[in-house]
DNA sequence: ATATCATTCATCCTATTGGATGAATGTTAT
DNA sequence: ATAACATTCATCCAATAGGATGAATGATAT
């Protein structure tokens, strides 16, 4: 299951890839539709597409001699999800934290009231 | 403002520098801390958390002799939210082209219908 | 059958990256 | 002042990734 998300995360990394996801938005398209704009030699986007094909960014249909390559939206949505699953997850935890840090303060506060000794003690930071 | 979306991915991209943002959602932690459960010297993990601040997915508070870091959750939300963005975009596209292609197709059959002359033409794929 | 086109395979090269190590820097404690 | 601690800097090394190139494979057209 993660390994997916890591060769997702990994084939997006990348500019080049990115561009070509771009490129697929507007449609289906040959290895060497997807080439011509780049400034590269096929191959080399073909090792790309490849890549994104194994992060089953992208779709590959054989027709003939032609390779059409086309997004796999259902995957993109699947890593921004993730993504944001750990965000609320971290941040969940993080909120637990500052609400153990402030009850901590506030029983602080109540030995000062009783012992008179005000100690300087740092609040965690945001 | 790409760039820094290509940095939070890159510095993504890798399971050892997500291990150290889960670490650091359970709080604020030194170099030292974060280092100790990997299997890995102490300057490899710095370098990560280094790779992680810039691409500001993580924040440093020199105290002392000691570095704090702390997860920056912010990166983390523009991140997904990019993805999710490029998502929309892309997917709207495709929808656009869909629609040319069926009102194509409509076309085709009307033609189809004064002529008598059925010709075989492919729906592009999902 | 042959030439042409679309693509991958196998290599090779270079740059980058993940990791290790030892020295250097800056901070705290004695 | 000195020792111990926390961290980075400067190197070095091996593995990987991006890219190029030429040959091999497969399909189409003549």
């Amino acid at each position: 299951m993660n390994a997916n998300i890591d060769r997702a995360l990994v084939a997006l990394a990348d500019p080049t890839r990115r561009a070509i996801l771009t490129r697929l938005s507007f449609g289906e398209a040959r290895v060497t539709d997807i080439a011509a704009p780049f400034d590269m030699a096929l191959n080399s986007v073909s090792k790309h597409i490849r890549v994104l094909e194994r992060a089953q960014l992208v779709r590959r249909r054989r027709v003939g001699r032609e390779h059409l390559l086309s997004v796999q939206l259902a995957t993109l949505d699947a890593t921004a999800a993730w993504i944001e699953a750990q965000r609320t997850q971290w941040s969940a935890r993080l909120n637990i934290l500052d609400e153990l840090l402030q009850a901590e303060d506030r029983a602080d506060a109540r030995r000062r009231g009783r012992s008179r000794r005000p100690a300087a003690k740092k609040r965690s930071a945001r």
